[in-house]
DNA sequence: ATAAGTATGTTGTAAATGCAACATGTTTTT
DNA sequence: AAAAACATGTTGCATTTACAACATACTTAT
C-alpha cells in the first residue's frame, strides 16, 4: 500500500468522523434526558424549588456554614450564578444569607432554614425513588466503574479547562 | 434487632443520601466540564458557529436533505429550538432551508452549503485533537463499556421522560 | 506609602433551554 | 360534510448558563 494510499484512508476516516459518534455527546445527551426527568419530575410535583435550588440545597445541607464563593466551587458555578440562585432561595426563606468574617475578610455564609431542610428532604423522597428506578437497571459494579471513568474524564477536563471561580 | 431500629436506620440512611453522591450527578458535573472546554475552544478558535450550531451542522452532514422536525428529533431538541439554530445558520449562509413536500406535507429540507460543509470540517480539524488528548487517558474497551451504559440509561430514562418533538 | 494584585459579591448580557400557544395545512373520525 | 386530531414550523417567555465588568475591601510589592 502507497503512502499515498495510507493518506487518503486517514483523510477520509477523519472527515467521516462525527461528533455524535464520540463518547462526550453520549454524555451530553444522557445529561439532558436526566435534566429532562428532573424538570418534569419536579414541575409535577409542584416543587416550590427548581431543579438547580435543589442542588444549592443539597450541597449547603452537607456543608453547614459555607460561604458563597466556597459553594460556588463546589457547584462548579461561577459567584454569579450561585449569588443568583442563593437569592432566590432566600427570597423564598429557604436560606438565610449571614454576614460573617473569614481570613479577615466580609463573606456570606449560608444557613439552611428549618423550611429549607425540610423542602429539601420532602423532595429527595419524592424524587429519589424515581431515579432508583433507572438506577435498578445497572449493578453496583456498573454503576461504581461509570462513576471512576466520568470522574477520570472531569480530572482530565480541569487541566484544560479555566475555571475562574 | 427489633424493627423500630431497622426502620430508624433506613431513615437514617435515607436522609443522610445525597443527591450529589448519584451518578446523575457525576453525569451532569462530566458534561458541564466538557461544555465548558467546547465553549472556551471556539472561543478561542474565533469560530463563525457556536458548539450547538457545529451540532447541527454535524447531524445535517450526516443525514442530508433532513427535514427540521426529523432533525430535531436527532438532536433531542424540541421544534422550537432547531428552528432558531437553523434559523441563525441560515443568516450565516451555512445552510439553506429548501421548501419540499413530504408525505403531501410541506416541509423545510436542510441543505448545507459549501461554506457549511467547510466549517464543519475546519472546526472538527481545530476541536478533535483537543478532546482526543483526553481520551487518550482510556482504554478502547474503557470507552466501549461507558457509552454502552450510558445508551442503556438513556434508553431508560426514554421510558419516563416525556419528549414532545 | 503608594500601587498593584487578590478576594468576595453583584449587575449586565447573550446564548441555549423547555414549554405553551399559535398558524396553517392535512388526515382521520364521526 | 363537519369536527377532531395531527403534522410542521414559528413566536413568546421564563430559567439557567458563562463570561465580562464592576464595587469594595484587604494584602502584597515596590
Amino acid at each position: 500500500m502507497t503512502e499515498e494510499v495510507k493518506a487518503e484512508e486517514l483523510k477520509s476516516k477523519l472527515s467521516n468522523r462525527l461528533y455524535t459518534d464520540s463518547l462526550y455527546y453520549d454524555v451530553k445527551l444522557t445529561e439532558k434526558f436526566s435534566k429532562m426527568l428532573g424538570l418534569q419530575l419536579f414541575s409535577k410535583l409542584n416543587s416550590p424549588v427548581s431543579p438547580e435550588e435543589f442542588l444549592v440545597l443539597d450541597v449547603t445541607y452537607s456543608n453547614p456554614d459555607i460561604c458563597q464563593r466556597d459553594l460556588a466551587k463546589l457547584l462548579v458555578k461561577d459567584r454569579a450564578n450561585t449569588g443568583r440562585l442563593l437569592e432566590s432561595l432566600e427570597k423564598k426563606e429557604f436560606i438565610k444569607r449571614v454576614v460573617d468574617v473569614k481570613n479577615n475578610r466580609l463573606v456570606k455564609k449560608i444557613v439552611l432554614t428549618e423550611e429549607g431542610d425540610k423542602v429539601l428532604h420532602d423532595v429527595m423522597a419524592k424524587v429519589f425513588p424515581v431515579f432508583d428506578k433507572v438506577s435498578e437497571k445497572f449493578t453496583d459494579e456498573e454503576i461504581k466503574f461509570t462513576k471512576d471513568i466520568l470522574k477520570r474524564m472531569r480530572d482530565t477536563f480541569k487541566d484544560i479547562v479555566e475555571l475562574q471561580i
